[in-house]
DNA sequence: TAGCGGCTACGTATAACTACTGAATTCCTT
DNA sequence: AAGGAATTCAGTAGTTATACGTAGCCGCTA
């Protein structure tokens, strides 16, 4: 039987080539669309085993849509198809209940061996991800930038900051004093290592927290 | 006779996808490749009537490539194949000698609708793309802030400040003076109307000078 | 209930940036 | 050669952010 497969890209060519890619024995691409509402009113009837999930739509969070599907469909595979190689949005795709992490300039065979490895119940993670997941843990013990956790309240004032606010403004804002803002971002400064506004602006897009 | 076509894009999935959009009469999409050198190397030797060139490779400024296809060939009508409809990178794409501007959102029909437009000779836009242009002209009669030019310095020294850099640490790397530096920096917030660090960062980055 | 983390707030001092004005030099274009 | 833009530098004053230390309040949990 033939392993049914559906996508969500918001790019059609995307679409396009991945079910050229996907045309072949034992594969059978059964629905592809490039509106996350129409993927989830899908589920709601149709099944399949495997979904390609783009991580990058526009108006919608990959890591939220795959908790939902999740939540939806248990027994679907997952593979977050990204073109972004960083190590925090695999491991956040991972832990949101995706099966796979695959590149979007993987080649056919490549996207092949991820479906049956995520079909036999394992876990698939492109080759380049995998080197870039085992140099960081090899060299930097402490853990990643992105790891480092901020509090709510934090990444409140840090999207404020980096939305271009200052202290003064923030503080109006959120009805607290001047002097609670400067002590939050100076906690920010310290737990980001950023030595001014400029590279906590630069965190703050990182996190995906402004634009 | 068949129109020939070529295409670049670092993601090997829009390659097929676009290849397979345009297996079809009248089109022959003769080569394809993630590599611009493999792409500049096919252009001293074979010809093609149509490129599709994907303006967010890394390590490769679409707009560069752009001019640099342009004096290699010059009757090679280029259409730009991006994800981002900003308008001010259609602007820079169209003035760097393109003949198109196409979404990488589009169906079929309109993909072939611009080749169809630009081997006749005319300028080919995405509908998306015209109504953002058209709309940008109409409310703001203002130039878009993206269309604010920068001196050399300036672009150098907004791309310092994102970097994280103090005023003084610009100046020591720049072996010029703290003032000097001030004077660039007050010049860049009147120009691009930031009142502070954090929007002189968001700008750097939508202009591309930083990450 | 004792402790911890998170949020709040203040004092003081220094560093960094902002605002406005004025001006000399070089380089490019007309 | 003249004009203009770009780049350089400075004075003065005011605003904003940083860098310590300190501490009360609240909610959750061991």
């Amino acid at each position: 039987m033939a392993v049914r497969i559906i996508a969500i890209d918001d790019h059609q060519v995307v679409i396009d080539g991945l079910t050229s890619m996907l045309t072949g024995a034992e594969l059978d691409v059964v629905f592809t669309t490039t509106n996350a509402d129409a993927l989830l009113s899908y589920l709601e009837q149709g099944s399949a085993e495997v979904l390609f999930l783009d991580i990058q739509m526009p108006g919608v969070s990959g890591i939220d849509l795959c908790r939902q599907i999740r939540k939806l469909n248990p027994d679907l595979r997952i593979i977050a198809f990204s073109s972004f190689d960083e190590s925090h949005l695999v491991k956040q795709m991972m832990r949101s209940g995706a099966s796979g992490y695959l590149l979007k300039n993987a080649d056919k065979q490549t996207v092949i061996k991820a479906i049956e490895t995520v079909m036999a119940g394992e876990e698939f993670l492109d080759e380049t991800i995998k080197d870039i997941l085992l140099k960081e843990s090899l060299t930097g013990q402490r853990r990643s930038i992105f790891d480092i956790p901020l509090t709510n309240r934090e990444k409140e004032i840090l999207k404020l900051i980096a939305e271009g606010l200052s202290n003064q403004e923030i503080a109006d804002r959120l009805y607290i004093s001047l002097r609670t803002v400067e002590t939050h971002r100076l906690n920010l400064s310290q737990k980001l290592s950023a030595k001014n506004t400029a590279m906590l602006v630069k965190e703050a897009i990182r996190r995906g927290l402004v634009e």
